[in-house]
This record gives C-alpha cells, sequence and structure tokens, in this order.
RNA sequence: GGGGUCGUGGUGCAGCUUGGUUAGCACACUGGCCUGUCAAGCCAGAGGUCGCGGGUUCGAGUCCCGUCGGCCCCGCCA
C-alpha cells in the first residue's frame, strides 16, 4: 500500500472510465453516513467525486465511519456507472462513484470554523483569517483559476505582438506627487527611505528611451490610502508603454487583447473596436467618467424647461449652474421609499435635493410637475419616450455636482428597475480628459491624471491664459461601469513640459528633486511614446461579473489594511528599530 | 479626516424599542439508529453571560459614555 499514486483528479470521471481502477486523492467534503452504506464527497482543486464504502468489508466501513470533515484521504477503488435515477446533475462526475476497497487517511483535521461550502455562510473577517480554509471553497477556487487564465491570456497575446515583460524595482524613489507611498527604511543608509511603487510608470517611460518600444508587465503597485470595496493598497496591473505610436495604437492592442482575454478566460467573443466617447460628453450623458452603457436612462439638460415653470425652488437652483433630469417608465413602479433612496444617494454626491414627480400618459401628473405647463411635460415624455406613466427625477444646482449626482441616481435607479442585463460587455473608451484640475484647498491648477501625459494640440494654446480648459491626450477603458484603466501619450518634449510644470507652480528646482533622472533622460532622445495600465484585479472582478475584488487576490486585506490570516502589519522590536535609527513617536491619546 | 452600520455558543442570526424567572432558532459538533444519499434523514446531547472598559439602576445582552474590530460610503486614490 506504500506508494500509493493518484491516478486521476476529482473532477475528471466520467462514464467512460467505468470498471477501471482508480485512485483519488483530496479532502473529505461531506460524509453521509447511512449505517449499511456510507458516501464520502472527495474534493479537491477539479472538483467532487462520490466515494461509496459497502457494508461487505466491516474493516473498511469502520475506516470510512472515522472520517471527518477536511481530513485528508486516499482511497482506491472501482469506477462504478450509477443507475439512472441516482445521476447528480449538478455534479459534473454525477454519472459515476467510486467503489472504495482500500482507504488510507493521509491527515486528520480539527473541525474547521465553518463549513466549506459554495454559498459561504461565515462573515469575511472570518474567512480572513482562515483564508487557506475559504479557498478550498470551490467559487472562490474558480475566481483565481479565471485570474490564472486572465493573466496567461495577457502575456500570450502581448508576447505575439512584440512585447517584451521587463521587471522594474519595487524599492524606488518616493515621488510626493499623487497617491501616499509605502516607505521602506534603508539600513545600510541611515535616514532614508525607499518607497514601493505606485505604478511603473518612471521606469516604463525610461525604457521607451532606452528603444524597448513595446514594453509590459503583469506588475504590482501599492498605494498607502483608504481603502474600499474595490480597492486594495496593493494590485495588479497589465502595465504596457510603446514608443512611436499615437492614441490609436494603443486602443489597437488593448482592443486586441482584451477580446483575447475574453475570448480565452470565459469564451464571450468581445466586439471591438471599443465604442469611444469624450468625457465632457460622458459627463452630460451619465455624470460620470465610467458608464454603465448596458442601460440607457441617459441624463438630459432641462435648464430651460425649469426656467419655463412656476417652481422657484428649481429655478433658484438651476441658476447656479443648471438643472439636468433622467426619466424611466419602469420607475413609475417605485415606491415612495425607493426614490427616497434615491435622494440619499444623490445628497450623497452633493446635490441638495431630488425634486420627482410622475409624468402620466393621460396629461396628469404629480410632485414637481404640478409646477410645470402642458406643453413642458409633453416635452418631457418626449425627451425620455415616456410613452406609459413614468418617473423623471431633477437635481438642480452647480453643473458638476448635479451631473455627478444623478449619474450615481442612474445607477441605482438602474439596480432597483433591474435594468442592468448579466453577461453583458460594453466596453467604452472615454477619451479628452482635463489636463488640469483646480485644487479649492491649495489654491493651484494640479495635475487631473499624470504629470507627463501630453496636451491635446488644439488646446495648448490655452495653456497659460485658461489652463482649466486644456484637454490632454489622456483615455481610460470603462467596462460595465467600472474603470478598468487610464493611460496617456506622454509629454516627451522638453518646452511643453516646462510650460505645464509652470502652470502648476511646479519650479525648476522642484521638478529636478522629484523627476530630475526622468527629465535627464529625456534629454538624451525621448521618443514619441504612451501606454496604459489596466486593472488585473478588476479586470478578472468583471469577467467573473462580481463585484468584490477581495474574491479575486489569494491574500487580501480588509478595509483597515491588515490581514488577519496572518496579523499584518505588526509591530517590531526596538532591535530592528534600532538597526534602521528609528525611533516610535505615536501621539497620545485622551 | 468625516459619516453610516454591525459585534450575542464553533458559524449565521433572533432577543435590545417598552431593563427583571433556566438568552431562543438554524447549521456545525458529540453519541445512537438507518443499505442509496448527494444541504441525507430521525432521536438524544454538549456548548454562550451577550467585543472590551466604565457608568446609570435593587437589577443590563437590553439604557448612557468611551474604546477596539469588521463592513459600506464621502474625502482621498495622478
Amino acid at each position: 500500500m506504500a506508494g500509493l499514486k493518484r491516478t486521476h483528479t476529482c473532477g475528471e470521471l466520467d462514464a467512460s472510465a467505468v470498471g477501471n481502477t482508480v485512485t483519488l486523492m483530496g479532502w473529505v467534503h461531506r460524509r453521509r453516513d447511512h449505517g449499511g452504506v456510507v458516501f464520502i464527497d472527495l474534493r479537491d482543486r477539479y472538483g467532487v467525486t462520490q466515494a461509496v464504502f459497502k457494508p461487505e468489508n466491516e474493516e473498511l466501513m469502520e475506516k470510512a465511519r472515522q472520517l471527518k470533515q477536511e481530513f485528508v484521504v486516499a482511497l482506491t477503488g472501482t469506477v462504478e456507472a450509477r443507475p439512472d435515477d441516482m445521476i447528480n446533475r449538478d455534479l459534473k462526475t454525477g454519472g459515476i462513484e467510486v467503489h472504495v476497497n482500500t482507504l488510507r487517511i493521509l491527515n486528520e483535521s480539527r473541525t474547521p470554523p465553518f463549513v466549506i461550502e459554495d454559498e459561504a455562510q461565515a462573515l469575511e473577517d472570518l474567512r480572513f483569517k482562515y483564508r487557506y480554509l475559504d479557498l478550498r471553497n470551490q467559487v472562490l477556487k474558480e475566481n483565481i483559476i479565471l485570474r490564472h487564465r486572465a493573466m496567461t491570456a495577457a502575456r500570450e497575446h502581448l508576447d505575439s505582438l512584440d512585447f517584451l515583460e521587463i521587471e522594474t524595482p519595487l524599492l524606488v524613489k518616493r515621488t510626493p506627487e499623487g497617491a501616499r507611498d509605502f516607505m521602506v527604511p534603508s539600513r545600510l543608509n541611515p535616514g532614508k527611505f525607499y518607497a514601493l511603487p505606485q505604478s511603473p510608470q518612471l521606469y516604463k517611460q525610461i525604457l521607451m528611451v532606452s528603444g524597448f518600444d513595446r514594453y509590459f508587465q503583469l506588475a504590482r503597485c501599492m498605494r498607502d490610502e483608504d481603502l474600499r470595496a474595490d480597492r486594495q493598497p496593493e494590485h495588479t496591473q497589465i502595465d504596457l508603454e510603446m514608443s512611436f505610436i499615437a492614441e490609436e495604437d494603443v486602443y489597437a492592442v488593448v482592443e486586441g487583447l482584451m477580446k483575447h482575454i475574453w475570448k480565452k478566460a470565459i469564451d464571450v467573443d468581445v466586439e471591438i473596436p471599443f465604442q469611444r466617447m469624450t468625457y465632457a460628453e460622458s459627463m452630460a450623458r451619465y455624470g460620470t467618467d465610467k458608464p454603465d452603457l448596458r442601460f440607457a436612462l441617459e441624463i438630459q439638460e432641462i435648464t430651460d424647461i425649469v426656467a419655463a415653470s412656476t417652481s422657484d425652488m428649481l429655478k433658484g437652483a438651476a441658476a447656479k449652474g443648471g438643472a439636468f433630469a433622467i426619466g424611466s417608465v419602469e420607475g413609475a413602479a417605485l415606491s415612495r421609499k425607493n426614490v427616497d433612496a434615491l435622494e440619499e444617494a444623490a445628497k450623497k454626491l452633493g446635490a441638495v435635493g431630488l425634486a420627482r414627480g410622475k409624468l402620466a400618459a393621460d396629461g396628469t401628473s404629480t410632485g414637481i410637475f404640478r409646477f410645470f405647463d402642458e406643453e413642458s411635460q409633453a416635452k418631457l415624455r418626449e425627451m425620455f419616450g415616456l410613452d406609459k406613466d413614468g418617473l423623471v427625477l431633477i437635481v438642480a444646482g452647480d453643473r458638476e455636482t448635479s451631473l455627478k449626482s444623478l449619474g450615481a441616481v442612474r445607477l441605482k435607479l438602474a439596480e432597483m428597475c433591474k435594468l442592468v442585463p448579466e453577461g453583458k460587455f460594453r466596453f467604452v473608451w472615454i477619451t479628452e480628459f482635463p489636463l488640469f484640475e483646480w485644487d479649492p484647498a491649495l489654491e493651484a491648477w494640479t495635475p487631473a491624471h499624470h504629470m507627463f501625459s501630453m496636451p491635446l494640440e488644439s488646446d495648448m494654446d490655452f495653456l497659460e491664459s485658461d489652463p482649466g480648459r486644456v484637454r490632454a491626450r489622456l483615455y481610460d477603458l470603462a467596462l460595465n461601469g467600472v474603470e478598468l484603466g487610464s493611460g496617456s501619450i506622454r509629454n516627451h518634449v522638453r518646452s511643453i513640459q516646462e510650460r505645464v510644470m509652470k502652470v502648476i507652480g511646479l519650479d525648476e528646482k522642484e521638478a529636478e528633486r522629484r523627476f530630475g533622472f526622468l527629465l535627464e533622460a529625456f534629454g538624451y532622445g525621448a521618443p514619441p511614446h504612451g501606454g496604459i495600465a489596466l486593472g488585473m484585479d478588476r479586470i478578472a472582478m468583471v469577467l467573473a461579473g462580481k463585484d468584490n475584488i477581495r474574491d479575486f487576490i489569494a491574500f487580501p486585506k480588509t478595509t483597515s489594511g491588515a490581514s488577519l490570516m496572518d496579523d499584518c502589519p505588526s509591530a517590531v522590536d526596538d532591535r530592528d528599530l534600532k538597526d534602521l535609527y528609528i525611533k516610535i513617536d505615536l501621539p497620545r491619546k485622551d
């Protein structure tokens, strides 16, 4: 019996194997003891196979009765077809079962803190603490496998296009731009610190200077910022950069890449090329720069119609920017409570309120529309295609706030009315983002995305006179309301860089201190170049049609950045700190 | 930095509004019965002092204050 060797996995046996003697190894998923006959569901990475113990062998039965959840066993037996009425159609291997003649317990298990099942009952914090057990769950396992397939497809495809995967350092120079860096003290350089990279951005641009005209990397990126359901302190990007190219080249590569990933990972044919939309259009129609295009519910500006109404409240608010609305036939069925929840969503993003009313097909109306004359009501019905009774929701006030608020309402309304189709993938390129953003706190212009993005040729003249108007050669890829990635054509021209730096008040000395090495590299023949970084974790999540990114990372952190399994981060010994010349100086709590 | 919400046997939840006899349910667990189940079934049993600290009260899981932790959201995340 020594030297028992696994012949098959628990996911592969079917009718063609009937009569064969096989050896399976795995974990006891369930035991069903019927006194005379005992069933064991044996589980491994590949699936579950039913093993049967019959009463003829008393000794074997005794051993089978010792089995508990999560014991690791090896068993040898004969594959038998199941009678028709005993076939389990929910199981890949449900047509057969293994009649056991040898059982060996390879290892015992303590009673697990929660039962391993597809619809995990335990709460996430407990599942995080015992992540290795949770990963035995077939659903979670499929997620990780799906992610692997997507990553492999990405590598395959980019390699086929002559992209080189080049690793960039994890210990890098701190750049006080953008997100907070994780910092790593340098023992060999007392008092000095490395940073963990937020992205390989500067390095990949330098690789362009070196002539590696097509680079990619499945890169780990770390940011010391507050977390969310779709945000982890470390994540993986498909990072790529190309030389001698324009936007179209990046779009073509990424569209082919997505098509390949979708095909390989979930066997879905993605239509290319992707739709394109400017940032301005996306904001006006959907109130966001990552629109979910699986459903319509478009925002319409109704400032004129509101101006003609008798609602002083709306007119007053609209005077501060405009009035915007969405309308929906399905929404007419929503309860007062539901619409109030929509208003809460709008207020969360800064709207003062959400005016609402119903427009009926017979011309009667309720709510806010008591203040609108018949002509205006007809116009609104037409605008929103309300051939039946419909709900119309209005936000008025500052233009950007109103649009963003209504954008959130749009998503929530679609969810409430079940307007979001499953299994549909609507990619869209969002283009022509503004280069600068006004920071009211600093009272200064700051780069909206990336210091080194090229301004749009047509807007170059406004760099000094009207920075807010300058758009850049920036692009985002959005899918079903999720931002998959963003990139740009970079600014490789020294004279334009200098003008950009002047706008954000970055003098030469400061620029030198922060990006000196990049600027210096650019001085030695930087080719025109550009690229993009795509969120790998998010891609896996969207492929599976889910919305919790932690289920697609093998060992994720909680929203406070902790890993509950290994209790990290943790305090360190004084001796370690001494080596680094570091003293902890926590603020006193009162 | 701010807001919301949750914390009760191993797990998931109820109880808390209107404080008061043995803190209830399901699953898991232990023992027994059962030759066809696949969330097996049936019977019996063990297991919690209610995240932690303080306060109010004759009396607190229940009210108050603080604190810790999980989750969600705003800010932040080029």
